[in-house]
DNA sequence: TTAATCTATGAAATCGATTCCATGGAATCG
DNA sequence: CGATTCCATGGAATCGATTTCATAGATTAA
């Protein structure tokens, strides 16, 4: 292993482990000789501090946790990029974790997390799957060791903490806006999971903005998904059989959407002509899909860094202001005129 | 902060602090009645162990390093999901790191691993820019710091460490066989950046299979990108300009495949028609393309579960055996016959 | 010139666990 | 029954850094 300790160091330098210590840290109190010498000695033996003992002592690990819901969602893995670079940039190193979904892993990470003792925690917060976003006791158990946390993209009502979060009105809004100007009435929507705030703020601010347009809310046309591509396959079938005919859908997040298109393309029902697609998240899958799918997208780097600053300011015991992003309606060829009322893709429905 | 010390717990469980850690790291040598009522302390104050002190003493973490090189590649967040999901059932917490295909945020990245010390790494290594392949002085340092370390998807020629990689060789041959039979004899290849030695091999069995193939190599129809999605759009106007007019493409990563794919539906040249694509790495993006791509595959759940158990049986002081994984082919439309020879894509190359 | 303040330094305490070593009592052996 | 082994246990050392505290020497103030 690497022996090599600061007493090592000192011995070399000639000096005592306390000092060969400030020079290390930059501490001033130090004369130019024997910064000169130390720094020579650590060259020399290629001295590399042990961060256990240093944080043990210190109680500062220059590292932050940043739990994600799905490694293999590239919204997350967008955030997880965008987090990395800004904490990089401040000096801390990020330590990336996988809920998949399940509180019991977030559990589970968040904590050898605190174990470890990071100084700081980003996270995407899993409810309880029952009750509504409702914290876990391992998620209480951080918050009264006043470890700083903030949350990201989703959060928890029972628990207050800073939060990053982004809003889909507007976007939403533009998103009905086009579809109803295309002829479209009956909407459908593919959700997320009841844990997720994410899933309630979306399908809240499409109920807002159906009526806003003037168009009528109908909870028959409502589907709970799991934010995951197989209840967005299951999605996709329950459209096609819906009795109403909805003439478009708007899904809430992209693996959700690459599932309902991989049964369309299957069932050889077509997006764009037999019916309309909006989907959240502005992932290549979608943008590659022909037609080209309408987009509703979250801008993430920006998520990254306001979390980082949130999350920053804590930790110096600032005030840190909850934040709530803005989302962006991109327009593309999914989004077409609604065919004759009661003509709808009925020949669709099998091949 | 979470101020409980397991000298706390040993005070209210009536033991000494050494055999309260007894029962914590399940020794044998511990009465029924201590471990009751060390349990029933621990759970009393909710202790949770500092996980600096501990590995600070007994020099295990419990934890791996895992080092990708782009966690927004999907082939690599796969990869990271597979080793996570094994390391995790074998108890190891893994922590991820992202090198952005840059040997500067690898050796960084190493460095603050090797400094807390985990229990082994997990390398997909980055060579230096310039020498194929070469290890840079941090790779050095690990090796000569005898860390267990194990590489995967990619090795470096000059360091001796126990790797994973696939060969693409059968898959290869499949899909220049695939492509011979449908017309096609003049079959350009979007490559990786040298530093990289899967774009090596990858270049290699390319040229391997076109001459089992009975086809000629030609350098000319080499294109160097560096596994990004902007070099995979240079690539793909060059393949447009190639005063050889090849019918078919092969693109070595799916980010570059991406990259090429916008550029020619910007371009409106058409893909299977115009000529035929086959890209490494079976991403959604490249299913949902119209029409969809077809790909060499490598089992990314097999290479991560093959990674982690040569990484144990270094740790445990074992043999690892290097292993070759195979890759796959799927046919898909991407690959068409080829077009009547002179009369390719020329109007394809300016809309 | 003497007192007061600074500066750079080292010895020793400390962080919170694990582990070595010694020990007293119970169990086993001859 | 005395000697030996075994068990569970506690005291103290330890891991490798940082930080407190005391101090010798230099510098400034009065």
């Amino acid at each position: 292993m690497n022996a090599v300790t600061i007493k090592d160091v000192a011995r070399i330098a000639g000096v005592s482990p306390a000092t060969a210590s400030r020079v290390l840290s930059g501490n001033p109190a130090t004369s130019p000789e024997a910064r000169a010498r130390v720094e020579a000695a650590v060259e020399e033996l290629g001295f590399l501090p042990n961060a256990q003992a240093r944080s043990l002592r210190s109680t500062k690990t220059d590292s932050i946790a940043l739990l994600i819901s799905d490694v293999r969602n590239p919204y997350f893995s967008d955030l997880a990029h965008a987090v990395e670079q800004h904490a990089r940039a401040a000096g801390l190193m990020t330590f990336i974790g996988n809920a998949n979904e399940d509180s019991a892993q977030q559990d589970d990470f968040l904590a050898t997390m605190l174990s470890r003792r990071v100084d700081g925690m980003i996270v995407v917060p899993q409810g309880l799957g029952e009750q509504a976003g409702t914290a876990t006791s391992m998620m209480r158990r951080i918050v009264d060791s006043e470890i700083p946390m903030v949350f990201v993209d989703r959060t928890l009502h029972d628990i207050a903490v800073p939060n990053i979060t982004a809003q889909s009105r507007e976007a939403l809004n533009e998103a009905i806006a086009a579809l109803k100007s295309n002829g479209h009435r009956r909407i459908a929507f593919i959700g997320g999971p009841k844990h997720a705030s994410t899933a309630l703020e979306r399908h809240r601010a499409f109920d807002a903005a159906l009526e806003a347009n003037g168009l009528p809310t109908d909870a028959a046309l409502h589907f709970a998904g799991d934010f995951r591509t197989a209840s967005g396959a299951d999605g996709a079938r329950w459209f096609l059989a819906h009795p109403l005919a909805p003439s478009a859908v708007i899904i809430a997040d992209a693996p959700m959407a690459i599932g309902a298109l991989k049964v369309w393309r299957e069932l050889r029902a077509k997006v764009g002509t037999d019916f309309s697609v909006v989907a959240f998240d502005e992932v290549d899958a979608l943008l590659m899909h022909d037609p080209p799918i309408a987009t509703i997208s979250h801008n993430l780097e920006a998520m990254g860094r306001a979390a980082v600053q949130a999350l920053l300011a804590v930790i110096r015991q600032e005030e840190a202001d909850p934040l709530e992003l803005v989302s962006s309606f991109t327009l593309r060829p999914s989004v077409a005129t609604a065919p004759p009322e009661n003509a709808v893709h009925t020949e669709g429905t099998r091949p």
